[in-house]
DNA sequence: AGCAACCGTAATCATAACGGTTACAATTAA
DNA sequence: TTAATTGTAACCGTTATGATTACGGTTGCT
């Protein structure tokens, strides 16, 4: 999951380099270095959650379907999961209703983890694309010059 | 992992309910509703976090090592992790270092994630078992009065 | 129309993580 | 000595996931 969740940004970070053009599984498979089939994948999961827009035939490929502001991190994680699945769900097992602790634990510690879900997903939704996209670029540069000090683009 | 997790907790919070009597792993096992072996080997991971302590031999069994004030969840979700395991790490699959995405995805996403995982890392350090036994308990009284008010004890 | 470049998806295979279970040696109380 | 317990290894079954192949449908170009 958190590979995928990785690949995901990466796809989308390049995504937001290709200036609107779409570009195919394979050249984004490239760049992570993976299968195309296994971005196309992920790209479905992204396209399902309305962040990324695909055109078929020759010259097709994906695109971003929102501005970078409008994309975060929080959105990406979502887009991984399953529609209903739970980022912290308690997945119980099968604690002993007949036990004092076991027939309460599950919500006791649903109620518990409430806050520091809460926390996760609010610093989550705090950095969108346009972070990631600053992030790559800063790095790039002092990259290139070998410079401790950069030059802000 | 999330299973493990909860699971761990629902045995510390077992134990800290026990008196400092030692329980066995069978008796654990009962309320999770699990295997005594996979109770074993949780309490291994616990132990080797230094969070319990354990009894060899007749009338032997886990007990907690540590006062309830001083074991949180993220001393917990340690506990479930390898030694080096990041719960954030970013798990770069083979990102195409001649390509400028590729070459610094993994330490730019690093640094984007660190703000949220030090916000779900400080929300799960604020809670201590003391207020995990606290909830059991609120809800246990709840469940035995049927009212809506509660009592606080 | 026909071809080639693309996507979407299913199917298969390999691997890793994990829970469940059995087995057994080592420890300890009575 | 015996019975209760832990610690651990070993094995099986399930699930998640990445890699790969295959194939049908879409679309641009000639």
């Amino acid at each position: 999951m958190n590979t995928r969740f990785v690949v995901a940004t990466h796809i989308l970070a390049y995504l937001a380099r290709a200036n609107g053009q779409p570009v195919s599984s394979e050249v984004v498979a490239k760049s992570v270095g993976t299968h195309p089939v296994v971005v196309r994948r992920l790209l479905g999961d992204l396209r399902r959650a309305g962040l990324v827009r695909t055109q078929l035939g020759t010259g097709g490929g994906a695109l971003l379907d929102r501005s970078l502001e409008n994309i975060t991190l929080l959105d990406v994680l979502h887009a991984m999961l399953e529609p209903e699945a739970d980022l912290f769900a308690v997945n119980n097992a099968n604690p002993n209703t007949g036990c004092d602790v076991g027939r309460v634990i599950s919500d006791s510690l649903d109620d518990l983890l409430g806050p520091a879900k809460k926390a996760m997903q609010a610093a989550l939704a705090a950095v969108p694309l346009t972070e990631v996209i600053r992030q790559i670029r800063l790095r790039l540069n002092s990259e290139d010059c070998g410079c401790p000090a950069d030059n802000g683009s």
